[in-house]
Formats: structure tokens, sequence, C-alpha cells
DNA sequence: AAGCATGGATAGTGGCGCTATCCAACCGAG
DNA sequence: CTCGGTTGGATAGCGCCACTATCCATGCTT
């Protein structure tokens, strides 16, 4: 296959393929002559994958490159890949340790984590801390600062609909054979659920809405 | 409050809320001679409103100036400002309904709208589309373009327990007394939740993922 | 009266995701 | 074998966005 048909068959411009080539997001084809290359439907599939993490998961060219070469690093065990591939995705900004909203929201994230028994946040020893504990900290930190309430009490519900959600999530990762398709698919499924689930959560929020001021 | 103080206690540039006064996401101060202007408390909290929408939302200045402008239209009653505030939110790439997929993304979500009793999604007759509808059809569509499954059944689970987070989402806005507040709760948690929800699911699937595999 | 701060206007910056143009090499129809 | 059209590669440019820097007349402060 060759460029154009890349092109059509993707349904992405020869430009923006040639850019992505550029960036590392695509391996370069098998040369057939000095100016002529030759793609597979392996380019195909990471060309939809690309595409899918940029347009619909609004991951920056940057950080899918980074993603992309923790998936395919071969001198990594799944595992390792899968964590660093998460890591590469993108988690906002740091929390703001200038700011004291930060220090009472780190306070509320460690006791939900404790409360939960999670142990990838918080200072609890062994485990490390991952990017989301960051991510979760400025999230809270904003809400304090605007005044609206974010105790232990008000985040857990969240957390338990989430802890339901990851096993979901698993569950659908655990249908893949081989523990490369494993990984693709985590990556994937993290990505990709993420604005079903956010529209998802807005129709909810409408259907809800309506049945309790329907009425009125 | 002078500009300079507005600054020093929001931490916010002066450039930035200039820059935020010409775009309308503020509102002028109230002028006491012809180069000098008063800001007072509510300026204060608008600013905070701004910056958490953009930066911890990742509103776009423009919708953002959209989303605040419904938030105190008086001509509208409570209930239509929340919709074209929410209406007014970035809900990414409308469904390419050049794409097969997109058929059967459209045919797979009307099914779930069916079978929860969702009456915001699909041709059901007399109720409105919302666009949280469109971001669903295009990620859905976006997931079957690269293989993965995402029939009815999957999405369910998912739509279960948004569900449940909706409900929380209004017992949360319903502590605020004021329609006027419970409006400008329900964007803002709305908003503010999304980084909260994601980060928990991705500490969820860390923790679920260290529960399953920890032994091996 | 001196000197710095204020608010308003305007133009500029840096990053990002492409996109347009050019070019030599190449292929395939006639 | 020629010649129009295509290919991959390099480079520069574009449009958008969220600021940011500079300038200026005014005016408050001391």
């Amino acid at each position: 296959m060759r460029l154009a048909e890349l092109s059509t068959r993707s349904g992405v411009s020869t430009a923006t393929i040639k850019y992505y080539l550029r960036e590392g997001l695509l391996h370069p084809g098998r040369r057939v002559t000095a100016t002529q290359a030759e793609y597979d439907e392996g380019h195909l599939r990471r060309l939809r994958l690309v595409r899918a993490l940029i347009q619909v998961g609004r991951i920056p060219v940057n950080s899918a490159r980074e993603v992309l070469a923790a998936l395919q690093d071969e001198g990594l065990d799944p595992n390792r890949r899968l964590g660093t591939a998460v890591w590469a995705l993108p988690h906002g900004p740091a929390p703001d340790e200038a700011d004291p909203a930060t220090e009472t929201a780190r306070q509320t994230a460690d006791e939900l984590m404790d409360r939960l028994g999670w142990r990838y946040g918080g200072p609890s020893g062994e485990t490390p801390t991952v990017p989301a504990y960051g991510m979760l900290i400025t999230a809270i930190a904003a809400l304090s600062r605007l005044g609206y309430p974010c105790a232990t009490a008000d985040l857990e519900p969240y957390a338990r609909a989430m802890e339901r959600i990851a096993a979901t999530d698993l569950d659908l990762v655990e249908r893949y054979g081989t523990p490369d398709e494993q990984v693709e698919a985590a990556v994937a499924l993290t990505v990709l659920y993420e604005p079903v689930l956010l529209s998802l959560r807005r129709l909810a929020e409408a259907e809800e809405s309506r049945r309790r001021f329907d009425g009125r």
C-alpha cells in the first residue's frame, strides 16, 4: 500500500500522514526504492489509533508519541509498558504548592485513599504515587477555592462508582488474549472511554434533572 | 479594590485580567475616574470561576464566555439558563456522517438510551437531542473503528454508574438554596468534577489492576 | 511638583496541529 | 523511450489560541 491508499483508507490527508511520520507517531514504511515506500495493515491500524488518541482522546501529539513508544517498547515487560504509557498520558498542571488550598485538598485525597484502601496515592509508604493523584489534588483544590464542598464523604460515592467502572474496564481488557493486545487495549480503552463516560454523565444529568424537576 | 489587588488576591496577572475584561469574561469595574475602576468581591469570585473553567475544566475562552453569559442571563428562567450554559460547553467534533461506523454507533447509542429509558438522545420523538448525545456517537464510532467492542451491553454498566453519579451531582446541587446558586453550582460541578472523575478512574484502574495481577 | 500606578489600546509571542509548496526520483501508459 | 502524473522527503508557512509586552494619557500619593 502506498501513501495515497493509506490516506484514502484512513480518511487522513497525505500531508498529515507525512507529519505523523516526521513526528515519529507512525513507523516509516518499508522502503522499496529511493523515493517510495510500502505501508501495510499495521500502519493503517496504527494510524487509526493515532487519530483516535489525538482527535477523540484530545491527547497532544508529543504525549501520543510517548504513549505509543511505551506501548511497543520490546525491552519492557507488559506491566511496565502499560505503566509507562499511562504515565505519559496528559495529566494537567501539577498542584500549586504555594496555594494553601492544595494542602487541604491533599489531606482530603489522602483520607479518601485511606478509606478506600487504595495505595497509589498519598504518602502511604512503599507504593508509588501515580500522576492521577496529582490531577485529583489539583481538581479538589480548584473546587474548594471556589467554595464548593469537597469533603471525603462527598467524594466517596464518586470513587465507589469509579471502582465499579475500573472493574468493568479490566473485564474488557481481559477479553484480549496476548499481553501485547491487552496493553494496547488498556491504553485505548482508558483514553477512548473518557468521552463516553463524560457524555453519559451529561445525558444522565439531563435525565435525572428531568425526573426531579419535571413537575415544576 | 483595584486591578493590582484583584491580581494578587486571585493569583492572576494584571495583563491576563485585562485580557478577560476585553473578552467579556469579567465585567468592567465600577468606573471611579476616567482612568480608574473599582472591583469587588464579585469580580474576585467570578475571576476564580473563569480560571477554574479554563485551567481545570480546559474550556476554551470563547465557550467560557458563552457559558458565563448564560449563567447570568436575567431574561431566562433558571432551567433555561442551565440548559443554555451546558449547551455552550465544548462537546468535540460532530459525528462524521460520511463514516459508516457512525451509523452503527448511533444504533448502539439509541438502543442504550432505549434500554435505560433516557429521553435526551436518539430519535425518540418530542424531547430534544443534547450535545452530549453527539459526543457519545463520535466516541463509540471511534472505538468501533479501532475494533474495540462497544455493544449496548458493554456500555450499560458505564451508563448505570453514570446514573448514580448524576444523582450524586444533583444531590450536591440541591444543597444550594437559591436557583441562581443552583445553576452556577450545576455548571461548576459538571465541569470541575470531570477531572476528579477521570483521575479517580485512573487511580481505581491502578488499584484494581494491582489487586488482579499482584500475584504474578 | 515628582514619580509611580492605573486602565485602555494595540501589537506581539510561543506553541500546536496541521497544510502548502517544492523537488528529485520513480512508475506506467502509449 | 518519452512524458505526464505520482511518490516520499524537506522546509516553510498558516491559523488559532491564550496570553503577554509595550505604550500612553490620566491621576493618585506624598
